[in-house]
RNA sequence: GGCCCGUUGGUCAAGCGGUUAAGACACCGCCCUUUCACGGCGGUAACGGGAGUUCGAUUCUCCCACGGGUCACCA
């Protein structure tokens, strides 16, 4: 497919939930190696120990096995370059950023944190760090070197000139040098920032395709001008465009925490399907050359994945979307894996006379999300309180008299019935109605309403009956004739 | 506020100088039907504004407006 090789990473920090806007990016990473059959890495970026979770990267390699983004590369399949987790990397960084000293494209800085503090928010940002350190004599930094001061190791940028790099989605992007601060690569704790350690083990893992959000896009001169002074060649960047979330106001903004369910593992509690969220998201920001919208495989998806096709717009997350794909791969499912997805949902005690896997067939088809499963198989275990005007219907023009004679007439017939089962009693109730010459419509409406208690269900009066064996429907005729008097 | 990026129906989006401006979700209608759903058919709905370039701009350029992102010893 392609002459050059192909290397794409995942580089998550383990600090809370695995966020569907990260997983997108994780798709579409593994995605691109795919396609070209090149090497797809997980690496675990945990440099910053204050926001650091305890159980995040078993989140992290849940999810990936979960979605089956298997990855060739990384934490507990190894790899050449390892080791895959960067707090196990702080030596390597420590060497590079000395390199970069020696190198004068970075310095030592003693300033107190304090001297480039976060900007208040709504006050326009003052510019910055003041560069005091870098200006210092070789002789005062041996200085504090030797007394022991503590101390983090800046970018040393240009501070005039352009820096231009190439985005594959977004194209051409020039940045003014003095734009750019002497960011920290090296914090005083001795971890390296992102900002460093990111190019350092991209340089090092081979990596050649740079996936992730637009909100690095405005930093990425500031690497670019890291890997020209390592002498490194760039990587090709790709810059997924955001996905944004509704905010309460109607505004809408990247797509965090503050949105709701968004993680990965809080759609699965809402009974989302791994494929239905994935081929879901695969579209929050990319199309295939056809604009089909539905795939049946990763690989399927990945033969068709190519940079071209991912938009430079956000995209807001619509979860009613979401909810069609996810009733498709809901139908879509055989039987029996059905059967088996819908059990941790499955959370109501079912009495005996319930034939589950005739109820679950019946739901089957009408199920957007599993854990509406519950509320739709409630009136199963018991009818719900219920007004008798339910039996009346316009079309069928039926009063709650002649339901009343239906459901009398029916009675003694269902009772007299040997084979309990849906064609069975579909015929006999077809064969009742055309003596007591009304429609079979009317007839079964009546039956439904009395076996069910409810307006809508899944799946007609014969159905219904059969799932719910011949005694229960038999008391729930009677009770709804009792009712009826 | 500076800088960067974006702007096709309510949402996701195709389009890459000449089209009746695709398709999907949602919505509406009809059909199917043992109610609903599924399915089938059909419908409502879009190129932010203004200048250029051009025989011709949704497509190219510029300006404006709006939206978003970013300005950390977070990633």
């Amino acid at each position: 497919m392609s002459a050059t090789r192909v290397v794409t990473r995942f580089a998550p920090s383990p600090t809370g939930y695995m966020h569907i806007g990260n997983l997108r990016t994780a798709l579409y990473a593994y995605l691109l190696a795919r396609h070209h059959g090149g090497t797809f890495i997980l690496r675990i970026e945990d440099t910053d120990r204050q926001r650091l979770v305890a159980d995040a990267t078993k989140v992290i390699l849940d999810t990936l096995r979960i979605t089956g983004l298997s990855y060739d590369e990384g934490p507990g399949v190894g790899g050449p370059h390892g080791p895959y987790v960067q707090s196990e990397r702080l030596d390597i960084y420590r060497r590079y950023a000395l390199e970069l000293i020696e190198k004068g494209a970075a310095y030592y800085c003693f300033c107190a944190k304090e001297r480039q503090e976060e900007p208040e928010p709504g006050e326009a940002l003052g510019g910055g760090y003041d560069r005091h350190c870098r200006y210092l004599s070789k002789e005062e930094v041996e200085a504090r070197l030797a007394a022991g001061m503590p101390y983090v190791i800046r970018q040393k940028m240009p501070l005039d000139g352009t820096t231009v790099f190439y985005d594959e989605v977004f194209g051409e992007i020039a940045t003014e040098n003095k734009e750019l601060q002497d960011q920290v690569l090296l914090k005083a704790d001795g971890y390296p920032t992102y900002n460093f350690c990111h190019v350092v083990d991209d340089y090092l893992m081979g990596v050649t395709h740079v996936l992730r959000g637009t909100e690095y896009l405005t930093s990425t001169p500031k690497y670019a001008l890291l890997y020209d002074s390592f002498g490194w060649p760039r990587p090709h960047y790709v810059h997924l465009p955001l996905m944004m979330g509704r905010n309460g106001d109607g505004s809408v903004s990247k797509l965090s925490k503050r949105h709701g369910s968004v993680s990965f593992a809080d759609l699965l509690a809402d009974g989302f399907l791994p494929q239905a969220i994935l081929n879901y998201i695969a579209l929050l920001g990319w199309c295939p050359k056809d604009s089909q919208t539905e795939f049946y495989s990763l690989a399927e998806l990945a033969e068709l994945f190519t940079v071209d096709g991912i938009s430079k717009s956000p995209s807001v997350f619509d979860f009613d979307k979401l909810l069609w794909f996810n009733g498709e791969y809901i139908r879509r499912l055989p039987f029996p894996e059905f059967a088996q997805a819908i059990k941790p949902f499955l959370r109501t005690p079912l009495p005996d006379f319930v034939d589950l896997d005739r109820a679950l067939a019946l739901l089957h088809g009408r199920l957007d999300k599993l854990s509406l499963i519950d509320e739709k198989m409630a009136f199963f275990v018991q009818v719900p309180p219920y007004e008798t005007a339910l039996f009346c219907n316009k079309k069928n023009k039926v009063t709650e008299e002649q339901a009343r004679g239906y459901l009398a007439a029916a009675l003694p017939v269902l009772e007299g019935l040997t084979e309990w089962e849906g064609a069975a009693l579909y015929q006999a109730m077809t064969e009742l109605a055309a003596r007591l010459d009304c429609k079979p419509a009317a007839l079964l409406w009546c039956l439904r309403i009395a076996v069910s208690g409810l307006l809508v269900t899944p799946g007609g009066a014969t159905e219904i009956m059969a799932v719910i064996g011949r005694d229960e429907s038999l008391l729930r005729v009677r009770a709804a004739l009792d009712k009826l008097s």
